[in-house]
DNA sequence: AGAGTGATGGGCT
DNA sequence: GCCCATCACTCTT
């Protein structure tokens, strides 16, 4: 199954992004959620520059950015555009393929699995170790391409969470 | 289905 | 100090 790359600018490549499979480990999901975030964008967290936080996401593209957030939470991103150009997309939910027992158990709970950029961290096992992974390399995980088109009607709308650039239409939901 | 709220810790001004 | 790209629980329509 072929993997993708990542040198789009992050706001053409999050609706391409939808229903490709994110793999770690034993675990597999369906993207169904995600939002881009550039460089030039008030709500981006490389806005006001690098910092030891956010160097992943200047470097090249096709690397995981692993964030942790409210205290107990980790997010998950794919750094994307021309290397250092520090951008990414925010992978924020997900539908689960395999692994799912595994999942579940991570969760705790039968519902609410992956429909978050948390929960989806937890049931995949993903933390800030995985912080600068290569998802074009490393055996541990990738974005895999299997053949499903995305959705063609996908929902665009404001991203969550974030005070300023809501202006910005750059959240996509399957 | 939707609103309100407490938990909880690293990063940044 | 204050801010968060959040979650789950509770109470209310």
């Amino acid at each position: 199954m072929p993997r993708l790359f990542f040198t789009p600018d992050a706001p053409v490549l999050a609706p391409a992004l939808l229903n490709k499979l994110l793999v770690v480990g034993p675990t597999v999901l369906r993207i169904s959620e995600v939002e881009a975030y550039t460089q030039d964008d008030p709500a981006s967290h490389t806005f006001r520059g690098r910092t030891k936080r956010n160097e992943v996401m200047f470097g090249p593209p096709g690397h995981m950015y692993v964030y942790f957030t409210y205290g107990m939470h980790h997010c998950a991103n794919v750094v994307t555009g021309e290397s250092g150009a520090g951008q990414a997309i925010l992978l924020r939910a997900g539908v689960p393929v395999q692994g799912i027992d595994m999942m579940i158990s991570r969760r705790g709970r039968e519902q609410h699995v992956s429909d978050g950029p948390g929960k989806l961290c937890q049931a995949l096992g993903i933390d800030l170790s995985h912080n600068g992974l290569d998802l074009c390399e490393a055996d541990e995980a990738g974005i895999y391409d299997d053949g499903v088109a995305p959705p063609t009607d996908a929902l665009v709308t404001p991203r969550i969470g974030i005070r300023v650039g809501i202006e910005t239409m750059w959240r996509w939901t399957a």
